[in-house]
DNA sequence: CGCAGTTTTGATGGACCTCAAAGACCGTGG
DNA sequence: CCACGGTCTTTGAGGTCCATCAAAACTGCG
């Protein structure tokens, strides 16, 4: 029941007022946002909405992260996409979701409710245009993982996903730290697994088998320290000159 | 070297005026679409551009059918999307394009210029919208395809995979004739393959196998008849509440 | 009919899954 | 401070599904 407290502040001193759906936004349109906006917080493992029921806001991740995923009637589990801060959680023009939606970890969202905000997306132009650059980006992204899903090994689907949250991490903290550097992983490795399409035994049988080749070093069971992050990306069989690519 | 001819068309005539990204322009805004857009084909089996290449238009699928593929260094390969007619292809504010495109049948595509069209889409807001839904549509797509890639059996995913062609095929004929329907695939199994996730070997084994079974008859290698679409469904891995869902 | 490309079928091996149990981590309370 | 329990993680043994390698059969076309 810690569920975190982040209420009642204004649009202007939003930690991601410059990379949201409202960044374009005109100080009338931002007043107006201001207005109507509401906050939501969720504990860590809490359920935001399940597949097939209706969702009555959409909201912007301004805490936390939060993941998207499909289950199947005997119980496999994929994920499908992982909302961190400043990405959008909701579809205009459409009630019900066809995902589940959990927290993460603890989680704050910025929310409005649906039918205005389709409204808006009619009289405001900048947010319709940043909702599609957002889905643009958010495209790519589901694209570039189906090719892991499809076509990469275990132990590269393992890279693949350490590179990306590193190279998320290391866009908050100093790039290279002479030792190289580390981050928190976000997720369990039954949630590695159900993103990666694999069992979470055959996620702690790589993960111990990259840390025993020298690619990665583990701090307890959440914490990994990179120590060369171009024999990381070696591992993910992606082409080397991706390192700093979509 | 038959590359088809579709020239010298007014909008009007379009055979997916009412479903691409121009379904909701008034009638000045497709005036204006109509005097600058211009008509490209391709033969079968021709790339339309290469992962890395600048392309400097954007199009939709006028005729035919496209796929987006990536390619890893040592040539496994995924699909990673489908266009059919009213599919648009093209990032609108960048120039390089991230997957191989190639058409899969003769092809038509209806293109506009790059730079021009980003200008359009702001200024006419209706382009943006159907831009907008279209792509949430892709994303869906593209999600629900990470089901099939991560989680589901070789079978599974080739039963997906012709339950989705037989449902675009169907929505063109006869829903229900009394001894199933029938449609011819546009993938080589080969491409069905780079779809899926798998080999080509395995893609004909477990053909054969829904075959036996009487899930799907084969007339001619391309041919594929489906006398019970329930049956076939059901071997999808899917929830039968699906038929006719998502 | 013969040839090239595509598809099918067969045999074998390996990557990953499944089942099982032991070990590490962490908060709680004695 | 340490013992305790629950959860998460690691490790092991064995089996299965699919990939790989190989060759035959089919299709379409000149």
């Amino acid at each position: 029941m810690n569920a975190p407290v982040f209420n009642n502040r204004d649009c202007g001193s939003c930690p991601i007022r410059h990379q949201a759906i409202c960044s374009r936004c005109e100080q009338d349109e931002l007043d107006y946002l201001d207005s109507v906006k509401y906050y939501r917080s969720y504990d860590a493992g809490q359920p935001v909405v399940w597949a097939g029921d209706p969702l009555d806001f959409v909201a912007t991740v301004v805490v936390g992260v939060a993941s998207l995923s499909q289950t199947m009637e005997d119980g496999r589990r994929q994920m499908i996409g992982l909302l961190l801060p400043s990405d959008f959680l909701g579809r205009p023009g459409r009630e019900a979701v066809s995902y589940d939606v959990t927290a993460v970890t603890d989680l704050t969202l910025c929310c409005f409710r649906r039918k205005p905000f389709e409204g808006l997306l009619k009289t405001s132009p900048h947010i319709g245009q940043r909702l599609l650059e957002k889905t643009l980006d958010e495209l790519d992204a589901a694209r570039e993982w189906m090719l892991v899903l499809g076509r990469k090994t275990a132990r590269e689907k393992i890279a693949s996903l350490l590179s990306i949250i590193a190279r998320r991490a290391s866009s908050l903290m100093a790039l290279k730290a002479p030792d190289g550097f580390a981050f928190d992983l976000p997720l369990t490795r039954e949630a590695m697994a159900d993103y990666l399409g694999l069992t979470l035994e055959t996620v702690s049988r790589q993960m111990s088998a990259l840390k025993k080749d020298g690619v990665i070093q583990l701090e307890g069971n959440r914490r990994v320290r990179v120590p060369d992050f171009a024999k990381l990306v070696a591992e993910t069989g992606d082409d080397a000159g991706d390192l700093f690519g979509g």
